[in-house]
DNA sequence: ATAAAATAGTTGACAAAATCAACTATTTTA
DNA sequence: TAAAATAGTTGATTTTGTCAACTATTTTAT
């Protein structure tokens, strides 16, 4: 790989880091953590998901994940429950309440990317978005 | 700006998080912290810098980067010297050390780069630099 | 069958990162 | 020249994240 082509990634990134870092500021208004926004987003797209399972797809502490948990529990916002046939594992679960706060969240940050995105041409969308998939197509397939 | 175009942005954005957030994790095994890199950069790309440029341009708290500053100090990584216009402002320089310590930070960030990136075909770099350039060129006219 | 190792999760102690507000010292504005 | 603004510092505190020891299960190897 090319010094050159290194630059030029790493320019990029920098770049995008900035946008990312807007965006994650949204949740810096809401009640939640970065990282406690990605626990719920993990619970709410995995119908049965574990705290092991979001270890390891977060790659968070595990004394650090189970307080979260903790606390959403406390919260009303998820519940545990333990697995028939494993005695260790707690499968969880969004509450009707962590359903709607997870909701909440989810538009917030549609909107902001409205809001940081938005008022681009259509042609503009087109080969944006044509980039990104491209970008993710390539890596992906390492 | 449509309901899809959204999703898909969300979509590069939730994978891209990813692979920044790797990339990040290099400055973990340094003595720095995200922040403090972010600083070093800042101090390093200008040459004639002060805090308040720094605290406009990566968006801190002043309190934080004044500590950050005050240990930056402490190693010898860099040197303030008050404005001799302005008695408020203190411009700040890497020492020789400071620019040795940066070099080795910016040689490990390309080198993770090149982990993680590494492994294309020269098609797949031309066209992932490429789209990289075009999402930038796009957002950056807004 | 059972002791040892592995796995899932919890807890306490702590360290690092970040925020807030009050403060000093200058400079600018009115 | 007094008041407001700006640059930076400091103390107190909160939030976030890490580490290691712990309990409770389950799996593996003998």
């Amino acid at each position: 790989m090319k010094q050159e082509q290194i630059e030029d990634i790493r320019n990029f990134n920098r770049f995008y880091s900035k946008v990312i870092g807007l965006l994650d500021k949204t949740y810096l208004n809401s009640a939640y953590s970065i990282a406690e926004v990605r626990v719920i987003c993990e619970i709410s797209c995995h119908s049965t998901v574990t705290a092991n399972d979001i270890l390891t797809t977060l790659g968070l502490d595990k004394g650090y994940l189970s307080r979260i948990l903790k606390s959403f529990e406390k919260k009303k916002l998820i519940t545990k429950e333990r697995s028939a046939t494993d005695g260790r594992v707690m499968y969880l679960k969004l509450t009707q309440l962590g359903r709607l706060e997870f909701e909440k969240l989810d538009k917030g940050a549609a909107s902001q990317v409205n809001q940081a995105f938005g008022g681009l041409s259509e042609a503009d969308y087109n080969t944006l978005i044509e980039s990104m998939k491209t970008i993710k197509t390539i890596l992906i397939k390492k």
